[in-house]
RNA sequence: GCGCGCGUAGCUCAGCUGGAUAGAGCGUUGGCCUCCGGAGCCAAAGGCCGCAGGUUCGAAUCCUGCCGCGCGCACCA
């Protein structure tokens, strides 16, 4: 038995009376179940549409004769009551036996179950570029591809969580070129990482308004920006060229970025299957060019190579190899797709990427099919919108981008500020730390997935640090502690569930778990696995946002209004004890497919 | 110009593989602490679902056309 199983159950009793015309199955009766707008009307919904054509019957009229079927079938251990509402037929569940076949799974510490998919798919997530700053923004993209990592794993398929760094390219020659000609101090001894990404806004900075000043007729300027253009490019030839100089500055400065980065993952809790590097699929893509440029696939244009595409009309040629011999992103996109095909012999390939980048993975993917990859088909862009601040969007120019370090700290201390520094003195200053780190993760992985992927996020460091009400992640922890805490309190008078209970043995006693938040707070449960589904299978960790948000304040509700421990009957008791046990394990895994650590205390 | 996305309550957003009276949070107003964490709960006010057509028994949801906003469109990544 498993938490997903009651559906299943609720069609077994509704198949023998549903008229054999209607073709449906117990899945399919099970798949078809919903819930009812208002705990008040039932558990279930059986909806009748689809049957009208079958029967040749109203819906409404069909809903009143299952009814009625389900009337003379007898009295039923699970369905205590099958009432027609419209085109619906509302089913409630007598709840101390709903109760053995949804709570008991949970309290057990069981999961939904899902056929094993042999699909092997890499998520391809993160990719920070090396010599640049890690910002609030770079956060979306990261608790993205995890969330989707963890879902996908969750629902049965095999996935390789991959990263893939963009260390070189010019963002690396602007940025050396930065170091020698903008700075005079040494580097810090911490932090080395972040200092690198700040040289290289300095450098964009600079090399731009060298730009604008030239094209508005300023000769100095020009002067400058062409000897530094020049500098780079010499730069660039000598880490190709692995000219010590350049070579060894470049892999030592790299290793600063690579360092923060993985500070960065831990602090996140982020763990990556394999990791890319841009520098190792550079020259792969370059014969690629050679490759299909001889099979006729790629064709020369203004002395550049490329393809054309025009089933992409605003763009029909796709740029590969630019007119001086170099290659670009792209051209490393092509080598790094045929490395997770011919390599991994992965089935499905998932890019999480900003959606700007949406016309460029067209391109990608429509080329790779034209050079004869079917695992094209199976190549998928996931992009999703940018995250700007309350004063508009992030630009290192306005100095408002608020980078890996500052963000980590200025969580810590708005929610020490907010909610922590009660406990200063009470709790032990490791223990606070601990729940000052897993609350931080709350609150911005929450408020980077509960947004819909195709709109824009504001990042606002008051609203998504407040634990009191409202719909964000530490919000979500709170309730996750208060069930903890709940049972903790339980368990110091001796209150704990019956192993009966446990094993489903035994029902929970008769008449118990009626109360409208109690049957609310059971069909908040009974939605959560089809929510990771859907998650799962629309890539939007959203929906899953969503359900939880509404399990916590449906527990809420029933922690208001439904007290436990000071009951006189103790079958009330465990009836209680069980549903707020299986509210514990639920909440907690789902905010672990979210990537959010569920708090003991907080 | 072409392509992609967005437009739902004062603000921020859910709902979009069509289906019950379009829902939350914040804000506003009014209630609820002898009791397990009140950092909570209950209630009220607040809606031409951008506009106009179409498909359908039924449209916020699907189709078409407009309007507004954002983003992308050859040698950056």
């Amino acid at each position: 038995m498993r938490p997903d199983a009651l559906a299943q159950e609720v069609a077994k009793r509704l198949a023998p009376v549903l008229p054999e015309a209607a073709g449906l199955d117990v899945d399919a009766i099970a798949a078809l179940l919903a819930p009812p707008p208002k705990p008040e009307l039932g558990d279930f919904a059986f909806p009748c549409f689809r049957l009208a054509k079958a029967l040749r019957n109203a819906p409404p009229k069909i809903a009143i004769e299952l009814a009625a079927a389900l009337a003379d079938a007898g009295d039923d251990a699970l369905i205590a009551e099958a009432t027609p509402a419209g085109p619906y037929l509302n089913l409630r569940l007598h709840p101390h036996e709903a109760a053995r076949h949804l709570l008991a799974p949970w309290a057990r510490g069981e999961l939904p179950e899902h056929p094993r998919s042999d699909q092997k798919i890499m998520i391809e997530y993160s990719q920070p570029n090396t010599h640049k700053g890690f910002h609030v923004g770079h956060m979306r993209n990261l608790c993205l591809g995890d969330s989707l990592v963890r879902l996908l794993r969750a629902t049965g398929h095999e996935v390789i969580a991959a990263n893939y760094l963009g260390d070189v390219g010019t963002h690396v020659a602007k940025c050396l070129w930065g170091l020698e000609a903008l700075v005079d101090e040494e580097p810090p001894e911490q932090g080395r990482g972040e200092w690198l990404g700040q040289i290289y806004a300095k450098a964009a900075i600079q090399l731009e308004d060298w730009e604008t000043a030239a094209k508005a007729g300023d000769e100095a300027a020009a002067a400058s920006y062409a000897a530094a253009r020049e500098r780079m490019s010499v730069i660039l030839r000598g880490i190709e060229t692995r000219d010590p100089t350049y070579y060894e500055l470049w892999q030592r400065t790299r290793q600063w970025s690579l360092d923060a980065f993985e500070e960065i993952y831990e602090w996140t809790q982020v763990e990556f299957d394999r990791v890319f590097y841009e520098s190792e699929v550079d020259e792969p893509g370059l014969k690629i060019v050679d490759e299909f440029l001889e099979k006729g696939v790629f064709i020369e244009s203004r002395g550049a190579i490329g393809i054309e595409n025009p089933e992409i009309k605003h763009m029909p040629f796709f740029m590969l190899r630019k007119s001086d011999g170099t290659g670009l992103y792209a051209t490393k996109d092509l080598a790094l797709a045929r490395m997770k095909f011919e390599e991994f012999g992965i089935d499905r390939s998932i890019y999480v990427v900003d959606a700007r980048q949406s016309d460029h993975f067209k391109q990608v993917f429509l080329t790779l099919k034209k050079m004869g990859f079917a695992q094209a088909e199976l190549c998928e862009h996931v992009g999703y919108e940018m995250v700007e601040l309350p004063d508009g969007a992030m630009s290192s120019r306005k100095g408002n981008v608020i980078l890996f370090r500052a963000l980590r700290e200025q969580l810590a201390s708005s929610l020490e500020a907010s909610f922590f520094h009660a406990f200063r003195g009470e709790w032990s200053d490791e223990e606070i730390d601990t729940a000052l780190h897993q609350v931080s993760l709350g609150a911005i992985k929450y408020g980077m997935l509960a947004r819909d992927n195709n709109q824009k996020i504001v990042f606002d460091m008051a609203k998504w640090t407040e634990v009191q009400g409202g719909d964000g992640g530490a919000a979500l922890q709170y309730v996750s502690a208060r069930t903890t805490s709940l049972l903790r309190k339980a368990a110091e008078r001796g209150m704990t569930i019956d192993e009966g209970l446990l094993t489903g043995e035994t029902a929970t006693q008769a008449g118990t778990l009626g109360e409208i938040a109690e049957r609310a707070l059971m069909q908040a449960l009974i939605g959560l696995p089809g929510s990771v589904a859907q998650a799962a299978s629309t890539l939007r960790p959203s929906i899953l946002c969503g359900q939880l948000y509404g399990l916590a304040k449906a527990y809420n509700r029933f922690q208001q209004e439904c007290n436990v421990i000071h009951q006189d009957d103790p079958g009330v008791v465990q009836a209680r004890l069980l549903l707020v046990k299986a509210t514990q394990a639920a909440l907690g895994w789902g905010l672990s497919l979210l990537g959010i650590p569920a708090p003991e205390r907080m």
